[in-house]
DNA sequence: AATTAACTACGTGTTAACACGTAAGAGCTT
DNA sequence: AAGCTCTTACGTGTTAACACGTAGTTAATT
């Protein structure tokens, strides 16, 4: 299941591919490298662990435009910047954009190296991190629509009764059900249970009251 | 309660200070002027609501050292750099700690006036959210120690019993603290409270176990 | 047609939570 | 010394939560 982080080198200058590309095989990481942004988006695959090295001057797109376009699509690849013709104006905003860091060339290879394996630790701890919250969120959709319904409002402390009012059902069936979502995800009670939503950032929509 | 925010100018150049707040003074924002960064350290009280445009260059502290110290005495005014001599990584690093902005003199006064009441804009609000915690936030305040230490856990989930047991009390006098601390947050079940804590990001610290 | 899953409802019993009391010792302030 | 707060502990009672059953209807699936 974990794939092996890669290091996406985007440049449309062929000796800065091939020369970064020894650099990561001799520091051992994978690689992969692309002439244009667009054949970036084509190729990669969402959900890729890795890192992206990418050129801002490029016929075509962009670097400043993938970045846009990735944000876009809800790709968050960590992002490093790597151009010969940057400004100040250019780096502030791709930063406050999300970039990890703007670096110029020439650029000294150790700082760009030091500045790679930092991100992919990073990620790594966010994978590990994320790890235990597949489980979690898998027994979360195992819920029935009406379980999911009734989750929020108990989660928001509403007891048993006003529930039952609120969804025209019996009391009764509403503790079935809160029973079933303690039995299905595990939780020992309802503040568990809120704790690990909350640590996953379940949204929790709740319909408008009528009341 | 509501003060007026201000603009805290600090920078070295006299006839940059004086200029500066002409301009804030011709669209209306108050303003304060500081020919050093230790002034303005000194003069500043926490908490007083505005922004900092800061010059880096500048004998005694520079910019970068009073963004670093107010960092670390958790001050988070929002930072509008403005400098002669910035370069990229010094902008890049700025941003990454926060900074807001990092403009180059000579600066468009159009540019900086828009930054600046942006900021201001979204300063108050923040402060129009936090208004409704102020209420929780003092109630948080009237709970004992003793009442903030039990209140992390058993929002956790955790059981009276367990609790006592961890803490080395009766159940019963758990059981007390709970109902105090549920009276003075004015909260009906503590489902309720966990959320309303989520919502100010209450930082829950628990102790290492030691079972 | 039979099976399965989901939603509904109710009964019974146990445990936990919560409200309302009393009371006593420690520590601090006035 | 008196008053105050905090912490501790217990008793009593009510309510809510939770576990374990049975059982009917509906809708989709096989």
């Amino acid at each position: 299941m974990n794939v092996q982080p890669c290091v996406f080198i985007v440049d449309d200058d062929e000796a800065v591919r091939d020369g970064l590309e020894m650099v990561m095989e001799t520091v051992g990481l994978a690689c992969q490298t692309f002439g244009n942004a667009e054949r970036f988006l084509e190729d990669y695959q969402p959900g890729t662990p890795g890192c992206l090295v990418l050129d801002i001057n490029m016929p075509g797109m962009n670097g400043d435009e993938l970045q846009t376009e990735l944000i876009r699509q809800n790709i968050r690849l960590p992002i490093i910047f790597l151009t010969s013709y940057g400004d100040i104006p250019m780096s502030v905003r791709t930063i406050k954009a999300g970039a990890v860091d703007f670096l110029t060339k020439p650029v000294q290879i150790s700082q760009l190296i030091e500045c790679i394996q930092a991100e992919l630790q990073r990620i790594a701890q966010l994978q590990e991190q994320n790890k235990g919250d597949e489980d979690f969120r898998k027994r979360l959709n195992s819920l029935t629509p009406r379980e999911m319904e009734i989750l929020p409002l108990t989660i928001k402390g509403i007891p048993n009764k006003e529930i039952a009012q609120k969804l025209g059902i019996s009391f009764r069936t509403v503790e079935l059900h809160r029973t079933n979502i303690l039995r299905k995800t595990g939780a020992a009670n309802f503040l568990e249970l809120a704790g690990q939503c909350e640590a996953i950032r379940f949204s929790i929509e709740t319909k408008h009251e009528n009341t």
